[in-house]
DNA sequence: GTTATATTCAACCAAATGGTTTAGGGTTTG
DNA sequence: CAAACCCTAAACCATTTGGTTGAATATAAC
């Protein structure tokens, strides 16, 4: 249902383009302040001082954040004046929830298919997968 | 669809345990290792040796990782005789997914309406948010 | 031109990360 | 029992991270 020419099955170790990019992505997330700073972007475009306004910490932490958001590309900025405004640029959320979605969505596509045909079983725990343990 | 009544707006800088759980799902997503090994794992489950295998690093490395994968709840251990099988567990990625969709679908939305509105330009850049900078 | 404002850069620091090696705890197997 | 096997624990190391402060740069305002 995906690609299955283009994707080389790649000593795992070697790092793609593609991979590296969503490495930041995903670390870009994984902070509580740069997740907050990306949801206030989300309702409108910010200036650094703005966006550093809420958060208990330096100016220059903030700063720090936003280049780590930046070099995700999960923001562009656009310098006015002497003002940095920064907008949130959703392309590598899209290609995040692609990557977790193609595997999320091939299990409750399975475990739906699997409840449907036993329909009447009460499965206690129906998230986490069990299959063949070890071929 | 979900709560919306049990969403404080809360003081930024202080950290719900959801966030301190997303926290850990996304940085256990920002390595290339922990990933792959969650692909793996979405096709079935696995011991420690076999998730290893593939890495060029030792089993010790693969262990820290397969703790940090286990620490977010990504994963979920069974251990069967001295083998220790790790099955995938796909909640934290629909967490995941869901807070990114919270802000992409929500952007999506408004430029499909945007595009539909006046459904003749051709808006080169559609993915930038722009929007009225620091009101 | 001087001063205030907005932001970045650089140096520094403690803590976490990702890896290693060595040792140890259970569990099978001989 | 002894030896091999699977895995974790602990100590160690280099690098990165997330924060600080202080200086530098550039624009705006006076």
């Amino acid at each position: 249902m995906k690609d299955s020419t283009a994707e080389k099955p790649a000593n795992i170790g070697a790092e793609s383009r593609q991979d590296a990019h969503l490495d930041r992505v995903f670390h870009a997330l994984s902070d509580p302040t740069r997740r907050a700073i990306v949801q206030r972007l989300s309702q409108s475009s910010g200036t650094v001082s703005t966006l550093a306004e809420p958060f208990d910490m330096s100016l220059n932490a903030v700063s720090k954040h936003l280049k780590v958001l930046e070099h995700a590309k999960l923001i562009t900025r656009d310098i006015v004046g002497r003002t940095s405004v920064c907008s949130l640029n959703v392309d590598p959320l899209q290609n995040a929830t692609e990557w977790i979605t193609q595997y999320t969505q091939f299990w409750t596509d399975v475990l739906d298919s699997f409840e449907s045909h036993l329909d009447t079983d009460a499965s206690e725990n129906h998230t986490s997968i069990e299959k063949d343990a070890c071929s």
